[in-house]
DNA sequence: CATATATGTCAACAACACTGACTTATTTTT
DNA sequence: AAAAATAAGTCAGTGTTGTTGACATATATG
């Protein structure tokens, strides 16, 4: 019935899952992560912005000067898709636009002082809520939580975290 | 300029996050659930069904004989929404409605042996991508996991998790 | 000079969420 | 028994965000 059972009892001591605590893992993502996300929707709103606005505002925030072919690759959506609303937070002077020095034909993104300022109002609830989780868990169990969120990625290092004070 | 820098290096203990060390926990979570949620689009495709119909199936296959408005507080959807998708997957013999023995007002939803078939096909994938992960991180990092997201959670107790072997 | 690359744009379309209004069957309350 | 609440379903319209395909412009590279 249950192929994921080992018949070996040895074979426990490298942690065998079976589908029921595979299928948990994977509920357990979706919940955190619709509760996660469904945050800003609020704030997003008032400016007639939704979730793929929060997105470009974030990772342009987290790397000034990124290149549009840079940030579609963040992004894994095609370039009509970010467009859309790239040339909405531009229109509107959330984001900048620069030449690029050595190769003019890019185009460098970064917020501008008003980008930041609803970045820093869309982020604060979700870093507190991060936060808050963090330290209750404590420090071995926000390592544990890097550590298996990394290895589901399809290029970990594609993530860079930054330095632990 | 940091606010989030505290002053006092005591509080060290209890751990203080910087806000680069929250964003860095936010990207981290939007890479490995962009990557994990992208990979049965495939299959799903095959059947002219998209992601809703995914997180349907899953849920019916989790809860059998939940009833729709239950189904409906777990996705966070309206249920105009839900019922696109669902009646699709009605008429299509992948979930099987029951009238509610005690409340007959109500429609109990299982997965027939087809959406089963589909729910293990779908899942596969997944489910080997996240032992992968648990597998190379280790069981305290499978705790820490847990523990982190759970406290991400609005309401925690929504997740049940399943008997550890 | 020819070709490739970075970006932008127009148009059409699909998935999936939303609101609002209304119906039917059944249960609960008064 | 009548009234109100609940579970589920349906119709119609709308918005966001993703897709494909085709094409344009400026710039870089061979």
């Amino acid at each position: 019935m249950d192929a994921s059972t080992p018949d070996t009892p040895k074979e426990k001591l490298e942690a065998a899952y079976s589908d029921a605590e595979l299928r948990d893992a994977m509920e357990l993502l979706f919940f955190s992560y619709r509760d996660f996300i469904s945050e800003p929707d609020a704030i997003l709103g008032d400016y007639d912005f939704g979730r793929a606005h929060h997105r470009v505002i974030h990772f342009v925030g987290r790397n000034p000067d990124i290149t549009v072919s840079d940030l579609l690759s963040i992004l894994k959506i095609t370039k009509q898709s970010l467009s859309r609303v790239l040339s909405q937070l531009i229109r509107e002077d959330f984001i900048s636009q620069e030449q690029g020095p050595k190769d003019r034909r890019q185009r460098l993104l970064s917020l501008t002082d008003k980008g930041y300022a609803l970045e820093e109002k869309l982020s604060a609830h979700q870093r507190s809520r991060i936060a808050e989780a963090f330290k209750t868990a404590g420090p071995d169990a926000v390592d544990g939580f890097y550590q298996v969120l990394l290895n589901m990625m399809n290029n970990p290092e594609e993530f860079s975290r930054h330095e632990t004070t």
